[in-house]
DNA sequence: AAGAGGTAATTGCATATGCAATTAGATCGC
DNA sequence: GCGATCTAATTGCATATGCAATTACCTCTT
C-alpha cells in the first residue's frame, strides 16, 4: 500500500504540462511501477517535485481519476485504483462469471496442455514467432455440467513466466491471467464457424453446427501476453451491448 | 449552422457549476436542440449570460469536447459536432462503409416492403407491439456482386413518418436513418446460427452454413426507431475490436 | 478505555489574471 | 480584383489565491 521508494514522475517536455504529467502517471499505472493500492503523491509534493502549480497537477489528476485510473478521496488522499471488474466489455472476459451470471454452476477441465516452443501449426493459427516459449492449453467450460465453451489458448511465457508453475485447476486460464498479469489492450474478433468433428465431440453438438468463434489477442504495451480462440455453440449463446453514439452517455 | 434563435443553456442548481454547465449543454445537444453544425457561444458569451467564471466555463467545454460532443477550434469557435463516424462501434452501423472499407464495390436491393400493422410472427420476432405501424424491409447488400449480407428491418413508423415516403433506392435503410433520424441508444446481440433454405439461397451459400447474426435495436429517449437483423455468411465476416481496461488508453 | 471534540491534511471548486497560439475577416497596396 | 498584411476574436494553458468539504488522527475528558 505505501510507497517505501515510489518511483518518481518524469515529465518528458511534449506538450501541456498537466498533460505530461497525465501521462507520465498513467505510464508508471500501467506499467505496473505503481501497482493499485499505491498511493499517489498529495498534490501539494508533486507540485513541488515537478515545478508546476496546484491547479495544473489538480488538473492531471482529476482526468485520471475521470479516466478511472486512480480513486480520490478528500482528506485520505489518492490511490492507484484497481482495475474495474465492472467494465462493460471485461464481462465476457471471465467464463465462470459469465456462467455464474446465467444462474448455472461452472465447472472447468483442462483437456491438454504443453509447454515449449510452439509448433508450425500453432504458430501459424496464434500469429506467434517460433522461438518464443508458450504454454499451450486446451480447457473445457461447463454450465451445470453441459459443454459451455472450448478454450484454446497460448500463454507467451516471457511475459507471464509464473504461468508455467500454474496448473489452472483451481482457477481457470484467461481468470488466472488477469489477477496474475497485466494488460493494456486486447483484440477481438467475432465470426461463424461450423464446428470441427472433434470440437463438435467436446462441446456434445453435430459436426458442423454453427458456432460462434470468438478470437482474442491481448498485450501489456507491445508485448504479448496471451492468445486465445473460444468457441461457443452458437445457438445456445449471444453476446449482448449496450451503446449510445457517444458512448455510455 | 448559424444560431438564429439558439434554445438558451439553463443550469439546475444541483452540484457543481462546472459539470450543470456540461450537462446542460450536452442535454441541448443529445434532444436535438442544438443539431450537429450549430455553433456554442463563445465562453465570453456564456460567462456572462450564466454569470460564472471564464475558467468555469472553459472547463465544462473542454471536458464536452473530450467526451466528442463538440468540436473547438481556436479563433473559429466551437461547434456542436456530428456523431463520430469512427466510432469503432459505430463502423458497423453502416453497411456501404463497411463493403468499400474492405475496398469492393457496394450496391444494394430492396427485396421486399410492407407497411402497416405487424402480423404476430413479425411481432414476435422482433418485440413488437400490434397496434404500432411499421415499415418492414428486406434488403440484399452486394460486395463486389456478390451477396454480403441480409438485411431484415422494421421500422417504427411513429418515430420516423418520413420513412413512409422514402423508397430506399438510393441509401439503404441503416444508412437512412442514420442522418434521418436521432438515436441515443442501441443494443446489439451477436450469435451464430445456421443458414435457413430461403436464407441461403439469397445469400448464395448452403442451407444450414453457419453464419453470424447481429441483431441490433434502436431507441431514442425510450422511444423503438428501429430494429434489424443482420445476416451475414460466418466463413466471410469477422468483426474485429479493440479496447484496454480503463477504455481507449 | 471509550467517547467527544478539535485540528489539520487533502482534495474540490471557483475566481481573476495574463499570456500564447490560431486564424477569420478586415484592411491595405498594387 | 487579388494577394499580402494586420487586427482582433477565440480558445489553450498556466499561475496564484481563497475558501469549502471531508475526514484521519490527535487530544482531552471522564
Amino acid at each position: 500500500m505505501n510507497q517505501t521508494q515510489l518511483a518518481a514522475v518524469k515529465l518528458d517536455g511534449a506538450g501541456p504540462i498537466y498533460d505530461q504529467i497525465r501521462r507520465a502517471i498513467r505510464d508508471l499505472v500501467l506499467n505496473g511501477s505503481w501497482p493499485p493500492g499505491t498511493s499517489v503523491p498529495p498534490e501539494h509534493a508533486l507540485m513541488e517535485q515537478l515545478g508546476a502549480s496546484r491547479m495544473t497537477v489538480h488538473r492531471a489528476l482529476v482526468q485520471l481519476a475521470r479516466e478511472g485510473l486512480i480513486t480520490r478521496r478528500r482528506r485520505s488522499g489518492t490511490i492507484v485504483a484497481s482495475p474495474p471488474a465492472s467494465h462493460a466489455m471485461l464481462d465476457i472476459l471471465s467464463i465462470p462469471q459469465e456462467v455464474e451470471r446465467l444462474g448455472q454452476r461452472y465447472e472447468h477441465e483442462v483437456l491438454s496442455r504443453e509447454d515449449g516452443r510452439p509448433s508450425a501449426e500453432l504458430a501459424m493459427r496464434f500469429g506467434l514467432k517460433r522461438g518464443e516459449r508458450v504454454a499451450h492449453l486446451v480447457t473445457l467450460h461447463r454450465a451445470d455440467g453441459k459443454p459451455h465453451v472450448l478454450e484454446e489458448r497460448v500463454i507467451h511465457l516471457a511475459a507471464v513466466p509464473a504461468a508455467a508453475d500454474e496448473d489452472f485447476r483451481e482457477t481457470p486460464p484467461g481468470d488466472w491471467l488477469l489477477s496474475n498479469s497485466l494488460w493494456s489492450q486486447a483484440e477481438h474478433a467475432i465470426s461463424a464457424v461450423p464446428a470441427e468433428p472433434d470440437d463438435a465431440r467436446l462441446l456434445a453438438i453435430e459436426a458442423g453446427e454453427a458456432c460462434l468463434l470468438i478470437e482474442r489477442r491481448t498485450w501489456n504495451q507491445d508485448a504479448p501476453i496471451t492468445a486465445v480462440r473460444l468457441l461457443y455453440p452458437g445457438t445456445r449463446h449471444r453476446f449482448v451491448g449496450r451503446f449510445g453514439p457517444y458512448g455510455q452517455v
